[in-house]
DNA sequence: CCGATTTGACCGGG
DNA sequence: CCCGGTCAAATCGG
């Protein structure tokens, strides 16, 4: 069987992200959701690398459902073709963060919503790979569930400001909506696994003062968000309602593959899930900081949403199960 | 014992 | 005054 097909799917699939990605770069989405999108970016491009790897001595491929590599087209629906007016305003990314960093008014405004779905109904698997305690739960007017508050915890230590609500939704209460605020501004500073020592990394970031606490600082997110996790996220606001899928299936499927990404991932100093080091200021146009919000759904065992039944979810906009 | 969670009080904006 | 967000004392639990 030709793994092309599947290796330019994902080609594709990260181009297209890629674009997206540049697309709100400099928009005032979350963090988290660049986040979410270079790892996306990247699981597709170590799938394509895995197939090419792997070469057509698969055998090995065949045991893996195809549908699972190759996310229905729907997966990538950037649909409405990426309006070029983002694209080019976008571009030049060092010109532009003057014009954001020029004013700083008080906290960021924006939210970005994500929304969850978790096979099991537990919560565990909306971790984004921040740790965040508690601080309060309210009920909500309308809402069936309560609303969890969260803050970063290491808010004193670092004075991160960072906060997240967690509201179950009405109709599937296996579904999470989480909505992101504020920046987080803490260092992973204990980073027990290998992860180049870096040298005079200042854990203490207090002269800063005279800027702004900017050092975000690479996030370790990212191991967690390798979870086996399909994500949809479609941008409300001003921005592209873009869909992408989330690797998911991949990954579970092969060890090898596991093994191949992690590798990949830390010793080889191929800065893989390191850097990308834009620190996002604190943009504040008050003209857009209206919220972008980005839905996701998010499912932990691929294996297991072919017999699900609730996968007609509004936003699960396509039938990307099998 | 210490850090996280719980839960009602508190507070500010609409 | 209501509602949503945060504080903080009590409680949990490792």
């Amino acid at each position: 069987m030709d793994t092309s097909v599947y290796i330019i799917n994902e080609l594709t699939q990260g181009m297209e992200l890629a674009m997206h990605l540049k697309s709100i770069l400099s928009s005032e989405s979350s963090p988290e959701t660049k986040q979410i999108l270079i790892q996306e970016i990247i699981s597709s491009y170590d799938r394509a690398m895995l197939l090419i790897n792997l070469g057509d001595s698969g055998a090995q491929t065949a045991t893996l459902a195809p549908s699972m590599l190759s996310q229905p087209e729907s997966s990538v629906s950037i649909d409405e073709t990426p309006r070029s007016q983002d694209f080019n305003q976008s571009f030049d990314n060092q010109q532009e963060e003057k014009v954001f960093t020029k004013k700083r008014k008080t906290m960021p405004t924006w939210k970005d919503q994500i929304r969850i779905s978790t096979d099991n109904g537990l919560e565990g698997n909306t971790d984004d790979g921040h740790s965040w305690r508690k601080y309060g739960q309210k009920t909500i007017l309308g809402a069936k569930f309560p609303r969890s508050y969260y803050r970063c915890t290491y808010r004193h230590a670092q004075n991160c400001m960072a906060r997240k609500q967690v509201q179950r939704t009405d109709e599937d209460p296996t579904v999470f909506d989480i909505t992101y605020r504020g920046q987080h501004t803490c260092n992973p500073s204990a980073k027990p696994s290998a992860q180049r020592p870096k040298s005079p990394e200042k854990h203490e970031i207090k002269q800063n003062n005279l800027q702004r606490l900017i050092p975000p600082k690479s996030e370790d997110m990212l191991a967690n968000l390798k979870e086996n996790l399909r994500v949809n996220t479609s941008d409300l606001d001003t921005t592209v309602p873009c869909s992408f899928s989330f690797p998911s299936a991949s990954f579970a499927t092969f060890e090898n593959y596991q093994q191949f990404n992690y590798l990949q991932g830390s010793p080889s100093g191929s800065n893989y899930f390191t850097e990308w080091g834009n620190d996002f200021q604190y943009y504040d146009d008050s003209n857009l900081s209206g919220m972008i919000s980005t839905t996701a759904s998010a499912t932990n065992s691929p294996l297991a949403f072919s017999a699900d039944p609730k996968d007609l979810s509004p936003f699960n906009n396509s039938g990307f199960l099998l």
